[in-house]
RNA sequence: GGCGGGGUAGCUCAGUUGGUUAGAGCAGCGGAAUCAUAAUCCGGAGGUCGGGGGUUCAAAUCCCUCCCCCGCUACCA
């Protein structure tokens, strides 16, 4: 047998000097069922998140708590660490950049950075924001009604910092950069980021300052402790630390590096698109595949914020919904890639309309129909009639476009062609109406509902990266328990429910959802 | 300011080599059915396709112009 192909895919790692939110679990979410598809595909998965630990903001925090910055990322990391549990993420690493691990990973990229010439010493003074971890140039800045220098297109304070720093020759990777945009089109997902990205790039790169030596809650410089390496370096290098960087030589890097996809905010395309490559091309490792950024959520239109209160947490959200129906919702309701909106309502209507009605009650009524009358006993089809085989057809074409539509990351795409074939299961079955057939032709009437529930298996299978638990239910009902029948494999007429089989008794899989009560909606 | 994207049914959106009565889902309205999680199925309704002008036998679709929203980016006093 062919060895697995393999896929390496990541989350951006999330700065926990707070609370995990509702957009962190929206990615974490979305790269979970990417990862589950290609798993259940035939691919040996990598899949990775973690947390971003340094920098200047989460000493501040701590400084603020009065606690040290190791003891707020200890408090805070294990709360980043349960979300990703309680959304039914999949990952197979956890990576801190405050292990071991990191910071020699880190710092073995810097001196191969430093070795291939792109990393000198110089100075450094400009207006500095804190919150942007950005320079500005003075006209950037302005002055607002309490003297405060204020960043002009943030808004955030500014300070004057002037040291000694490690510079990046960033200036010098912009031919590299864009002959990568070039000739991997794809290289930044959707394609309007990468124009944008390619468009700063065209305008020209000044070269980065790559260290800092006003605080040292970071990784040090090699040869020069004095200097903690730029926030950004340190982050990205997560990527490369959980496949063992600086060991290239291992067996784990060279199966799992270079990195698939990295699925990411539409905030942060720049530190991946541009500086996370030219950092790569430097270090001599190679580029990933692809960059994915997706969009943002809001809630009720709005973007969250403490001052408007409407901050949701997530385990909140999981515990009103569930987690597999909140996972549907995002991962159909939100093309992915763009902005989407959320709300109880809109939560609710998608749960009801299209997990309990759709699906839930199409499995339902059929598998009753065969727990009741045919004794819990799959039956066996006669010949197929031609509303069977149209059916048929539609549910065994649905892998080939779920795999069309993962190639370009289109997660609402694929559930848009399962759930189409779910509307076209709920016409097919109350057209063939078995349970009038019951009294007049029992024959046609095991072939109908066969038919519903092979449609359904197939469904079941294409739900599993979307709602593992629910999904997986759903396969014990219709007798599918071996792990070898709930793969992809399994899918597109390849195989097919195997008549006789006693199935356990139905069971709602999915819930409609009911008002508790007036209690407080998320 | 520049570049790019977008403004289509109550909501979310699809729809450009220009061509018969502009589509889908959800919501709403009417009907059917009663196996099922009061679920399902069928049907009507619902739109000056941002405004204006132009090209054309014909424009949501092409051109001009204006308004508004979003993203990236540059900058001025």
């Amino acid at each position: 047998m062919a060895e697995k192909p393999r896929y390496t895919i990541t989350t951006a790692i999330s700065y926990p000097n707070g609370v995990p939110h509702i957009g962190h679990a929206y990615e974490a979410i979305a790269t979970d069922a990417i990862a589950r598809f290609m798993r259940l595909d035939g691919y040996d998965v990598f899949f990775l998140t973690g947390t971003d630990e340094h920098g200047q903001k989460i000493q501040q925090t701590a400084a603020r708590e009065g606690i040290t910055a190791r003891e707020l990322v200890d408090r805070n990391t294990p709360r980043f660490r349960a979300m990703v549990e309680r959304m039914n993420c999949s990952n197979d690493d956890f990576i801190r950049t405050t292990e071991d691990r990191h910071h020699r990973s880190s710092q073995a990229i810097w001196e191969r950075m430093e070795k291939n010439g792109d990393i000198y010493l110089d100075k450094y003074a400009g207006w500095y924001s804190v919150r942007d971890e950005a320079y500005y140039a003075e006209d950037e800045t302005h002055l607002n009604e309490h003297k405060v220098r204020l960043a002009t297109k943030t808004g955030t304070p500014v300070e004057w910092v002037e040291e000694e720093s490690y510079f990046f020759r960033l200036s010098a990777y912009q031919k590299k950069l864009l002959d990568l945009y070039a000739s991997v089109p794809d290289f930044v997902l959707p394609k309007e980021r990468l124009n944008e990205v390619a468009s700063f790039v065209n305008g020209g790169l000044k070269d980065l300052s790559l260290s800092r030596t006003t605080f040292d809650w970071g990784i040090q410089v090699p040869g020069n402790p004095k200097h903690i390496m730029y926030v950004w370096v340190d982050a990205l290098t997560n990527y490369i630390t959980a496949v063992g960087f600086p060991d290239t030589d291992s067996e784990q890097f060279k199966r799992y590096w270079p990195a698939d996809l990295h699925v990411i905010g539409k905030d942060i395309v720049r530190f991946h698109a541009v500086y996370w490559p030219a950092f790569l091309m430097s270090a001599g490792v190679a580029v990933p595949r692809r960059i994915f950024s997706h969009g943002f959520l809001f809630n009720r239109g709005e973007k969250m914020s403490k001052s408007v209160g409407n901050v949701i947490d997530p385990f909140d959200l999981a515990d009103a919904y569930g987690v597999d129906p909140l996972r549907y919702f995002f991962m159909r309701e939100v093309p992915f890639g763009q902005d989407g909106n959320y709300s109880h309502e809109a939560i609710i209507n998608r749960i009801n309309a299209d997990l309990a009605n759709d699906l839930g009650n199409l499995a339902q009524r059929s598998l009753t129909m065969i727990g009741k009358q045919l004794g819990g006993v799959l039956p066996k089809p006669g010949a197929f009639s031609d509303n069977d085989k149209t059916i048929l057809a539609a549910a065994d074409a649905m892998i080939g476009m779920a795999r069309e539509h993962m190639k370009t990351q289109q997660l609402h795409q694929v559930l848009n062609a399962v759930w189409a074939v779910v509307a076209d299961a709920n016409r097919y079955f109350a057209g063939e109406a078995p349970w009038a057939l019951a009294k007049t032709d029992p024959a046609r009437q095991g072939t109908v509902l066969y038919v519903t529930a092979e449609v359904i298996r197939q469904v079941a299978i294409l739900c599993q990266p979307f709602m593992p638990m629910a999904a997986v239910r759903l396969l014990d009902l219709l007798g599918i328990t071996q792990d070898d029948d709930r793969n992809f494999a399994a899918l597109g007429g390849a195989r097919r429910l195997v008549p006789g089989t006693t199935l356990p008794a139905p069971a709602p899989v999915f819930p409609r959802y009911v008002e508790p009560d007036a209690a407080a909606k998320p």
